[in-house]
DNA sequence: TTGAAAGCGCTAACAG
DNA sequence: CTGTTAGCGCTTTCAA
């Protein structure tokens, strides 16, 4: 009323409402919208000045239907209650913004079912999707790329476009780390048995182990949470490791946390350190030693690849996308003082 | 193709063709599909039989020209990397899940302008919206409430249902706690200047001290995040406070890491409190005394709200929902033992 | 209960 | 460069 720009909510301004009052056929003014090149630069600028004044916007969904273009794409993410996401869900966020599109946010609360009903939901709306650490089978990823354009993040599905930190590298940088400060033994907290990136990284600390003669045990499956790595220490009965690489930060500050209800305390008595270093890994006391994702960048990466191939890019399946990690030496490791180690 | 069910995907399958292989109008399809009831039992089981057989999925854009329903509704938070976000935007998906909707994020970064444009496109395409911790003036968010159903978290805005944390409650208690550990004085740690949970909860911790005899002195504008509760504690020069009492967790934890670099230690030299409790508040040492907001409760009454609105019942406008706050007592507060405070 | 027909708002040939 | 004409896939009167 203030503005004199009220206006009836039941039924909105379109393309035919601009096309009449500017005196041209609906479709110019379409035209003026999606391609301004195509026609004649007064005739757009007159368009867009009524259009503005009548307070038209373009109805996407409208759009969409014969162009199948929506302009929206679909994260879907296993637990945003994980902080590890909050950087992949704003790069991600921020990639599709530049590119023009919305995002569209699956939690499935790491519920198989929830996860097939949000596909299913989201598959025919979308123009991409994201699947972040999805739990499912390289089978089932493909079936859905192959009804969307689709990229897979914290993950390798041959065949599809995959994204996913260096899990080898930083596996290695934390066997050296702790190889260095003289720990023989690792123990290694697992995550998840579905998880890929928990395939991987115990892949690689093994093979690290063997390579720098270290030994190394593995504790789990565990939950991929601080419950899970407090389970999993208590787990360990009377077996007191000197040195932990858990699964990801959640499950060290998970460790953490039990053993020091147990009187141990890192790094004195133990030394752990974590993977992704997530928001938060440094509050603690100590602050963690851990891995750096570059969640931020494979989030952002992840839509880039997207959008890519949206624009017409060949699909990168066969070469996945790696980014590089390293490592963040905080307080919970030290040298390795066990005391029933002899020398 | 294991499966026999390849199809090409340049074209999808059509009520059109589901109505073909059944022998049926494809308004009956549609129907079948829409409103049960108004088709014969037996005909519905068939075509839904056949469109079973052919993979037919209904497309949820082409059924939104029509009815103006799209079945999205849209998050738009201030910066989903701030942890109190992720119960929230679990809540909020939850509900809508529950409800047969799907949620649109929007992370604004607290930019106005992207704020803004994430308003422009998704407001045409939601059903309904959820503005939280907006920090648009209250006009500008009655203006989006005229076009679309909306509900605002984490503030009150007259005429437009609005849901939140019993701040008042909260402050009050935090007040009630240090009071009792015989604090003389709290400084409050203030959130951003344009935030109205800052305000209110200023206001109650005021009142709260006005009514116990506590003195309040107040310390900001600060940004919502640790760097920002580590400047405010800068600032504070050579002012030695007993009592803190912070906007959020992330101002309380950013205090005690600032303090911590001093050698003013919580519990013993300072008593801090956060606000929130957001996931991770817990981790450090000494764990944070803080005020539990019902944040998973906050998104998920949000978007109840904005269905049973979208539902047709009456906009909710006049009173706000307020959530009950809880006070966690960890390790962070303790008895006032001020080292120049003489009695 | 079902079919026919007319759109929802926008785009995309195809002529002119 | 612009107008005309069909749709996109689904819903919804209105008759039958």
């Amino acid at each position: 009323m203030a503005d004199g720009e009220q206006q009836r909510a039941d039924r909105s301004i379109t393309i035919y409402d601009v096309a009449r009052a500017a005196g041209v056929a609906p479709s110019t003014v379409s035209r003026a919208f999606s391609r301004p090149g195509r026609v004649n630069a007064e005739t757009a600028t007159r368009i867009h000045r009524i259009a503005e004044e009548l307070g038209y916007r373009r109805n996407p969904l409208a759009s969409a239907l014969p162009t199948g273009r929506s302009g929206m794409l679909a994260l879907v993410v296993t637990d945003v209650t994980n902080p590890v996401y909050a950087p992949i869900i704003r790069g991600a966020g921020l990639a599709a913004q530049e590119g023009g599109y919305t995002l569209l946010l699956h939690d499935t609360r790491e519920d198989p079912e929830t996860e097939r009903e949000a596909l299913e939901r989201t598959v025919p709306v979308v123009e991409g999707i994201i699947m972040a650490s999805s739990r499912r089978s390289d089978a089932a990823l493909r079936t859905v790329a192959s009804r969307r354009p689709m990229v897979v993040l914290n993950r390798a599905v041959s065949g599809v476009t995959s994204i996913f930190a260096d899990n080898q590298r930083g596996m290695r940088r934390v066997a050296e780390h702790l190889g260095e400060l003289g720990h023989e033994t690792i123990h290694y907290l697992a995550g998840p048995e579905t998880s890929w990136a928990d395939g991987m990284r115990w892949q690689a600390l093994q093979a690290a182990g063997m390579d720098l003669e270290l030994k190394i045990r593995r504790v789990g499956p565990n939950a991929p949470t601080v419950a899970g790595g407090m389970a999993a220490v208590e787990s360990l009965g009377d077996a007191r490791p000197t040195a932990i690489s858990a699964y990801n930060d959640l499950v060290a500050i998970g460790a953490m946390r039990a053993l020091g209800q147990m009187r141990v305390v890192a790094p004195d008595e133990v030394s752990v350190v974590g993977f992704d270093n997530i928001f938060g890994s440094d509050f603690g006391t100590p602050a963690l030693t851990t891995v750096a994702s570059p969640l931020h960048a494979m989030g952002k990466g992840a839509v880039e690849l997207l959008l890519e191939r949206l624009g017409g890019g060949a699909p990168r399946t066969d070469d996945p996308v790696v980014l590089p990690v390293r490592l963040v030496v905080r307080d919970s490791t030290g040298p390795c003082r066990e005391p029933h180690r002899r020398r």
